[in-house]
DNA sequence: GTGTGTGAAACTGTTCACAGCT
DNA sequence: AGCTGTGAACAGTTTCACACAC
């Protein structure tokens, strides 16, 4: 299991992979070759196989993949196979619908708290939830070993509370914000905005 | 303008650029040089230059660039120096976090319409918009030239979908549902999902 | 015969380093 | 003197093509 030169790249397109057997699982299917799978995402045979000789041999010759096992090596490897503890902060519109959103429980992201700093939105509830102050942050995050935060708050805060985050703990930023955030090496942000990408897709029309 | 030959990841990082110079613009800073964008985003001065320089020749020598011609230049580039015309499909939490996120009208994406399959939400008031059934689909596509549609449905439903917005001539389909879409060569997907980022997180966690 | 795993080749993208301009 | 614009060098990524296993 060589996982030291692993390209960013690479890490980015195994949950695709991981996905897409999900659904060719649901379909009874029980073993899948390289072109096959390669063809549902858009990606060619050697890619793929390239892709995952970066962390062992996971095929059958003259066979393919066998389906459910290689869906439980890609979840081992992306540590997917053990649930993972999510702060959301904002609990506006968007915060809403990330509480509202079944698919990080079924994917074993586990909601563990949604912070607002505004006072009408405390105590709220959502779903089983019920929004605290951001004064909770620091406990939720040590009691509750939360790993990762969803930012989704307005940009001119976003700086500002991913610096609290940071300081309680926090290793791993989803930020929402079209802002690109200033934090430590040892921190990783991704960023999920509609608009950025929006405005990249103009350029091609 | 030499405009052929301009890798993707180039366009991504436009919009980065042109973020971070609206910025600096409120600071009331008039004049940027590479290096400090680059310090703001976290991308290198020689990257920036090559990125501009696909498109022209924007800056002063021994000066930088002035920050509201740079503006300007994107958002020509980028063609978002006029209106685009998006259609919302999917009225559940999601759609209505879209509909009542201000940053696309603020960033010239007119939100022409919200439509839902199911009957309980056919009718109910999202801001100003009215959520229709999808058989308005076709119509509403051609009546305020919809060149945009962001898919916020199911999973399982996201693919039927996006054949009947391609089939009423959408381009550009920006989608938040968990699959790879298939669609013709000419058609433009962009994906969000807030699961798939997360599950490449974990692998560095 | 058929599909994996993998070095080597081809291609794409990034960084370097410096000429040129102001 | 200082910062852009850019060819050339370098690094990273994808594709090719084939040995190998069944």
């Amino acid at each position: 299991m060589p996982r030291y030169n692993v390209p960013d790249v690479v890490v980015r397109r195994l949950p695709l992979y991981l996905q897409t057997l999900n659904h060719i699982a649901e379909t009874g299917q029980k073993v899948v070759s390289s072109t096959e799978l390669g063809r549902w995402i858009g990606v060619s045979s050697a890619q793929i196989r390239k892709d995952l000789s970066y962390f062992g041999a996971f095929g059958k010759q003259r066979l393919g993949y066998e389906v459910d096992y290689l869906r439980s090596e890609l979840k081992r490897i992306l540590q997917l196979d053990q649930d993972w503890h999510v702060l959301i902060v904002g609990a506006g519109a968007l915060g809403h619908a990330l509480v509202n959103y079944r698919a990080f429980e079924e994917q074993h992201f586990v909601i563990e708290g949604v912070l607002d700093h505004d006072e009408a939105k405390i105590g709220q509830a959502i779903g089983t939830l019920v929004v605290q102050p951001m004064s909770c942050m620091a406990q939720t995050v040590k009691e509750r070993h939360v790993e990762i935060a969803i930012l989704a708050v307005p940009a001119r805060a976003a700086q500002s509370v991913a610096d609290q985050l940071i300081a309680a703990g926090v290793g791993s930023i989803l930020c929402y914000a079209p802002i690109t955030l200033s934090v430590p090496d040892d921190v990783h942000v991704a960023y999920i905005d509609p608009v950025t990408t929006l405005q990249t897709m103009t350029y091609y029309l």
